[in-house]
RNA sequence: GGAGAGGUGGCAGAGUGGUCUAUUGCGCGGGUUUGCUAAACCCGUGAGCUUGUAAGAGCUCCGCAGGUUCAAAUCCUGUCCUCUCCGCCA
């Protein structure tokens, strides 16, 4: 969420962003409403000051007339306040939906527009595009000719979309998740495996829509308790209702965790295979920092995954995520593309985001200067460091061979033990 | 799954319906004394919101949500969490 005063202070300027993202917000209501809100808060707080004289002046009236009277006005206060409350309410619930819907203000420098065709490539990989000299396979096809994938198992036991990984597989996906942990520690970032599920409002509180009909998340039935769809969930939550201390930050963690996801209407060519799957393994990066130190940490967490992806050998391209194309919590996004051949395309592979201090207050994550009064919001950022099924995607289509095998990219051969799979 | 105990400020821990302000200790900040340090002593120390140029003033917060009452940390209901014991279990 963004600051209440803050909407209220720049309403011109927070209409401009909305725009820019695409999200339509009734901003004059927001302003009728504030009004409303703050009046109401006014004359309850009156009736709060009076409620608690007339308490004390009961509390030590002697004579029992005037003690009659003062419980009579008490009952007319208590009365009173009920019927303010509950208009209070009212518009605090229509207040809170429009704020909540208002999405982070965007960078200065992030480009304009409506969706990802504005999106702006500003780097590539080490890494060149692969020239084949044979007809390149995607990489079900591969995977179906190594027996390392059985789509058709995942389907008759979750449905589609869901997978069994085998063989060579398996090792890639326990290789890959070695290689990025060892990457982030290397980084000064605490390991940390993640519990898979989560409470309603720690998946509000990061900016996720657990429950209704758009949500990508899937809840469990009779419970406040959802799959997680990103470690980002579960890290950001560690510090739900917290307050730290300066010194301690930044915080930087690897969370490592299953992601399940509906992905509902996502079906096609496009999503086909292993590139738009309901569960799969990823590696996250979180970070929480003071206001000062999350843009350079935002450049830190894109300087590694562009490390990780140049080490496994993969040609990508970095893209600056327009306005139109950023998730409500995001001030800016840099997506890694890497080349899929299969698709003869790039396709995302990692996405890094500074959410500022937007997801903070919503989770009321706050930090403390020593030695001054008050508290502030913290900074939060996240970033991927491997997503397993689209990495191997990118690996099985970019170092497949002639012969119908995969090498394997040579900084995971010590993993995996082996450096091709035939 | 069953039984029990608990959740109060940075921490510990009192507080069973009204005594102007949630007692006290530790910790923390400042000061006094003092060759230095320590000890001792004194003063001050939670957060959020509203209002105000400011000094200040006011309201809210005792896990969370309701309820009873003129008045709730305290009584009632629900709920979440933590701990102990028992059972089951990879």
């Amino acid at each position: 969420m963004l600051d209440r005063k803050f909407i209220f202070d720049n309403v011109e300027l927070v209409k401009k962003n909305c725009a820019n993202r695409g999200v339509a917000v009734d901003m004059e209501r927001f302003v009728t409403l504030e009004l409303l809100r703050k009046e109401k808060q006014q004359q309850l707080e009156d009736l709060n000051r009076r409620a608690n004289d007339v308490s004390k002046l009961i509390g030590k009236s002697k004579l029992p007339d005037e003690k009659q009277k003062s419980v009579e006005e008490g009952r007319i206060v208590r009365e009173t306040t009920a019927v303010i409350k509950n208009e209070l309410d009212k518009i605090s619930d229509e207040l809170d939906k429009i704020h909540r819907a208002i999405p982070n203000m965007a960078h200065p420098d992030a480009p304009i527009g409506a969706d990802d065709q504005a999106n702006l490539e500003f780097a590539l990989g080490k890494t060149e595009i692969p020239k084949f000299d044979f007809e390149p396979k995607d990489h079900v096809e591969i995977a179906e000719k190594l027996g390392l994938i059985d789509f058709d198992g995942g389907a008759r036991v979750a449905g589609a979309g869901f997978y069994f990984l085998k063989k060579e597989a398996v090792l890639l996906e326990i290789a890959l998740q070695h290689y990025a942990v060892e990457n982030l520690m290397k980084s000064g970032f605490t390991p940390m495996t993640t519990p898979d599920l989560a409470r309603n409002d720690i998946l509000q509180g990061t900016g996720f829509n657990p429950r209704g009909n758009e949500t990508q998340i899937y809840s469990i039935e009779n419970s406040d308790l959802c799959l997680i769809a990103t470690a980002e969930i579960t890290l950001g939550g560690l510090l739900a209702n917290k307050t730290v201390d300066t010194e301690e930050l930044p915080l930087r963690f690897c969370g490592i965790s299953h992601c399940f996801r509906t992905e509902a209407g996502a079906a096609g060519r496009a999503s086909r295979g292993l590139y738009r799957v309901h569960q799969f393994t990823k590696i996250e990066m979180f970070a929480f920092t003071l206001p000062e130190q999350s843009d350079a940490i935002h450049q830190e967490m894109l300087q590694i995954e562009c490390q990780i992806f140049d080490g496994l050998g993969i040609p990508y391209r970095i893209v600056d995520t327009a306005t139109g194309d950023l998730g409500g919590p995001a001030y800016r996004k840099y997506d890694l593309e890497a080349w899929m051949p299969g698709r003869n395309a790039y396709g995302e592979v990692t996405s890094t985001s500074n959410c500022t201090d937007y997801q903070a207050r919503r989770l009321n994550a706050r930090y403390k200067v020593k030695g001054e009064k008050g508290t502030h919001f913290l900074h939060t950022l996240n970033g991927t460091a491997i997503a397993i099924s689209r990495a191997l995607v990118a690996i099985l289509e970019l170092y497949q061979q002639a012969d119908g095998s995969v090498k394997v990219p040579l900084v995971l051969q010590k993993y995996v033990g082996f450096d091709s799979i035939s």
